[in-house]
DNA sequence: TTGTCTAACTTTGTATACAATCTGACCAGA
DNA sequence: TCTGGTCAGATTGTATACAAAGTTAGACAA
């Protein structure tokens, strides 16, 4: 594995987790010599970041890790609105029926996932990772499939500050159900409208907690 | 200027242009050493170019100028349906009506600029740019202006194949009108119908235009 | 003649040294 | 006291040397 390959994916992992916080600092010399890289790879990871948008290059003062706001959120889920929606509708003119059925009876499972615990429920986001995975190869296009993949990297960042709580999951559950039910069906415009009553669902449900987040950090402070 | 933007901006505008032609091989040493920067700056900007998508790293065995292909651009129209009505929705939500009240005077006019030749044309795309610009101050949304730059790089190269016949000039004049209007009207669905209807033509002209300049690009080889 | 192995060459990937630029503090002078 | 400038330190940006990996051509054997 490449040295730059390396440093990109534990800089993205430490981002996303939240390791590394928003505005934190990301000089060259210290941070690639922890990850046990020369400076060139890191630099070369670092750009990726950047162009990600997950770090900001402060021009010659350095790059530090973006930071979320709340703007940043809703400007998230426009461009969702725009790309997963699409998405859809392609997806349900190209899917493979048999991809989407076995999908189906998973999400109608899911109840009993969402309801047994964190173990379940971390199955549940691997399931919906699936059902991306899905709908990403439905679709045929790699430009889209690009871009979608960049929004997920923010979304997972963003979901890191929000509470998992179990009845937003199974709302979430039967929101998808309904996708993948237009899907099969191969009715696009009704993928495309499913997909934005769920992020819709989703946005607001994230927005409140991520607010509530914000809230929290400042009492801290 | 950092020599690293430098060698983007010359490899850039060499493949939007189709002076590097696609396929072309773009061997480090020759080419850093041709633009007049040293290799890392050079890595730099061909990574810039590689995630942009106008450049294709075959892993181990170099980078090549990325080709274009029929498919290509239909995948570049589905990403631009998503993007483009997204962003007319938005912009017809937060125009400033002055700046659209000027262009639409502009686009008027423009049936005098397509038919006075060749100088009026180019007046006419720089136009159209202007539209862009004021969609993406419009939006107010980075993540989707950065898409949307992205994909009209892509156009500008795949116009670059096409033949610029005043007649398609002059229809696609009048479809920006009705974007703008609605636009203008606050019509967020509105502007999302007129620019579906917009690219729907625009792809139409294009592909017919690009599949031609391909057949005669095959009875030449 | 064909297939395979080897070896040289070409090209990419990495490390490090050097140059340029920016930061911030300290001091001088108004 | 405040402003401006300069200087030291730190950090980014660039060049180049070195290492590693891959490709190709040629020779030799089957």
């Amino acid at each position: 594995m490449r040295a730059s390959d390396k440093a990109y994916r534990v800089l993205l992992n430490e981002i996303v987790s939240g390791d590394l916080a928003p505005g934190t600092d990301l000089g060259e010399v210290e941070q690639s010599s922890r990850i046990g890289v020369s400076r060139t790879p890191f630099r070369e990871a670092l750009n990726r970041l950047i162009a990600d948008g997950l770090v900001d290059a402060q021009p010659g003062r350095g790059a530090v890790v973006a930071s979320i706001t709340l703007e940043n959120v809703a400007q998230l889920y426009e461009v969702r609105e725009g790309l997963e929606e699409q998405a859809a509708r392609l997806a349900a003119q190209r899917r493979d029926p048999e991809i989407f059925l076995n999908l189906q009876q998973e999400f109608i499972a899911a109840k009993q996932l969402i309801e047994s615990g964190n173990a379940g429920i971390a199955v549940f986001y691997s399931l919906n990772a699936r059902f991306d995975d899905a709908v990403d190869a439905s679709v045929q296009n790699e430009y889209l499939v690009s871009a979608l993949r960049n929004v997920r990297t923010h979304m997972a960042r963003i979901r890191r500050m929000a509470e998992h709580n179990p009845e937003r999951l199974l709302e979430s559950a039967r929101e998808t159900l309904l996708i993948i039910e237009a899907i099969l069906d191969g009715d696009a415009a009704l993928a495309a409208h499913a997909t934005h009553v769920h992020l819709h669902k989703s946005q607001q449900s994230i927005t409140a907690e991520v607010q509530e987040q914000f809230s929290q950090t400042k009492e801290v402070a």
